[in-house]
DNA sequence: TAAGTGTACTATCATTCGTAATACAGTTAT
DNA sequence: ATAACTGTATTACGAATGATAGTACACTTA
């Protein structure tokens, strides 16, 4: 029974908030495929598949015999990722406008995850 | 070739839009399934399952016998719906700020899209 | 009654997800 | 060179999902 949502790709998700939110440091490596799957409870190809993706999207690098690693990426060039991060944003955006979600909710919203970005973890 | 996202999944997200952008409009009458599929090429039961989709999000209601309409809902209760929305779209700020999005930008977004919600259409 | 509507069910096929086993390639330490 | 670790690639299989197809039922309207 899949939780709707593929293994690998909840992965994913959990790699790039632990990422974003700093809790993986850049250039720190990350558990091997097979010690991640061995953790997990899953198969390699399923980490190794999680992986790929992280590093399609540029979270980390990985190095062939050494290991896989964070990215040090702060501030992506990828023209190409941030403009569909954009549209699935408008898209998002409008729909929270139709639901009746204020305008002003979401604007502090943003305030405060860019603060907390900026300033320091304060909380979670 | 799946272009990746299943068909009903992007009829959905396409009715949805036409239903946010008021291009349907309320109590408006939607194609028949049998009509749309035939008009799409694609088969009844996918319409079917999209119209079954749109339903359960509240965009339309259904009505045996008499055919598939756009939902009034300006204002939404549905509190778990919000909740969802929120939560992702605190995922993509996130992401958004992680790519070094600026903070303003969003808000010009959600700014223009409040004011192109209220004041009417102006432009597309 | 007839023709339109939504809805439900079963069957079939292709694709994807996840597992499994195996192999290859590169790094590091001995 | 060897051993033990890393990432990577390939093939195979079973289960779940997406989409098609056909059929049937229930309701509304003329």
């Amino acid at each position: 029974m899949r939780s709707r949502k593929p293994i690998y790709e909840q992965l994913v998700d959990k790699m790039k908030e632990l990422i974003m939110h700093e809790v993986l440091k850049p250039d720190e490596q990350l558990p091997s495929v097979r010690t991640l799957a061995t953790q997990l409870t899953i198969n390699p190809n399923t980490i190794q598949k999680a992986y790929r993706e992280l590093e399609i999207q540029g979270f980390i690098y990985s190095i062939k015999g050494k290991g896989s690693f964070v990215s040090l990426n702060n501030q992506t060039k990828d023209i190409e990722k941030i403009a569909s991060v954009m549209k699935e944003l408008e898209k998002l955006i409008l729909e929270a406008l139709y639901l009746g979600i204020q305008a002003g909710e979401m604007i502090d919203l943003i305030h405060a995850l860019d603060s907390g970005k900026k300033g320091g973890d304060s909380n979670d």
